[in-house]
DNA sequence: CCCTTCTCTAGAATATTATTCTAGAATAGA
DNA sequence: TCTATTCTAGAATAATATTCTAGAGAAGGG
């Protein structure tokens, strides 16, 4: 799989034989990983359909069949695309809500993390969003559901115990997701439309400050 | 422009001479009219770009001449089922608005006819969430910049007033729309995953509280 | 009622573009 | 070194969006 291919540590192999090796060098972009980044950047410039597998082959110089033997349809290049960018954001979102201190912290600091992710990454932001599930080929579809099954249990054994705790409302997970999340995503979505860069990070105290008013305990 | 083809009231021509003429008529439906219903369902069930113009004649039977020369492109049709959707929406939204009592019910209603129209309008709801504003061809574009405008105008002359009074916090509109419906919104692309019907109505008044809570002045 | 003009319908012809196929190069393992 | 497997390559094919040409139907004018 290509899914965590972002999350390759540099360490991993001292110095494989390339045939024209050379110094002062930087690990080898597999031609998979060619062909996202030219899809990302066409996908995300003219739209999916817009975008031709021939545009992808002349900005990655990765054949037709090379492409192919990899991803099998464009849908696979799109699906893996999907994939690659959706584990992006969700490890870091745990990782944050992992090392936050209080209850409070933890809520607003997910939303942070939110809000900078896709500050730090409007084009494959605008790519998750505009690309939902419904139209990923089988394969991708189920790497999907892992990844946010995952997600919804880590989110779950964080949030459990701070309902006992009476800190948070009790809610169904999805509802809570919504209602945490729902309005940095529709922002997001509104400061991803056109060209210009209105940083969403200006709107992020507010953000917060709706997600603890309506996630935190009535009482 | 097709924009407004379903608003048309039923009064409008009494009976315009139909060849095959038969008693107990029904408003004539026009070739366009049934293209972009073909079209939804096709674009729901297989996606964009796996639904093809001869399908779509297919099921419409209407020709691909006449396609063409009503839509211009496959973009173009789904451009404007994405207009006219929009468009019903929006409408809606407003109408609870203005007819609202309240600040409470209005905050609340409007929270409820998304989650209403959502329930009512699947197969469109789905649609426009997929196909955001980016992949619009230029036409339908602008069409929909109108019709945003003139949605965020009305809702910013409901807004100013109670802000004016009290009764609401201050925030930029976009910050404001997205904290409103944001959570609304993100639940109801979860619950149209899947073909199964979860209602979102069963949330309504959860999100309702969320977002008055977040929203009513913090005083 | 006939002529003219404009819009709409039709489907065959064309052009574009995704996908398949065949063959050879690189790589890894024995 | 030999063998098997994976990867690369681009030409050939097939699918599908779009254009074109011709005619049918409605609208208006005299």
């Amino acid at each position: 799989m290509d899914g965590k291919a972002n999350a390759r540590p540099a360490s991993v192999s001292g110095a494989p034989k390339v045939s024209g090796g050379r110094a002062n060098w930087s690990p080898p972009p597999k031609q998979g990983d060619k062909v996202l980044a030219a899809a990302l950047k066409l996908f995300d410039s003219v739209g999916y359909s817009a975008a031709t597998i021939e545009d992808i082959r002349l900005r990655s110089e990765v054949s037709i069949g090379s492409i192919y033997h990899r991803f099998g349809s464009k849908e696979g290049i799109a699906g893996a695309l999907y994939v690659d960018s959706l584990g992006s954001y969700q490890r870091g979102l745990v990782r944050v809500l992992l090392e936050s201190d209080g209850t409070e912290q933890g809520v607003r600091g997910a939303v942070g993390h939110h809000v900078r992710w896709v500050d730090g990454n409007r084009a494959r932001a605008r790519f998750l969003m505009r690309r939902r599930e419904t139209e990923l080929a089988q394969v991708n579809r189920r790497d999907v559901e892992l990844l946010n099954g995952e997600l919804f249990i880590q989110l779950e054994e964080w949030y459990r115990p701070r309902v006992a705790a009476g800190e948070l409302r009790e809610l169904p997970l999805p509802l809570l997701y919504a209602i945490w999340f729902g309005p940095a995503q529709e922002l997001a979505r509104y400061a991803l439309e056109g060209s210009k860069p209105p940083r969403l990070a200006d709107a992020e105290p507010t953000l917060a400050d709706a997600a603890w008013a309506a996630l935190r305990s009535a009482g």
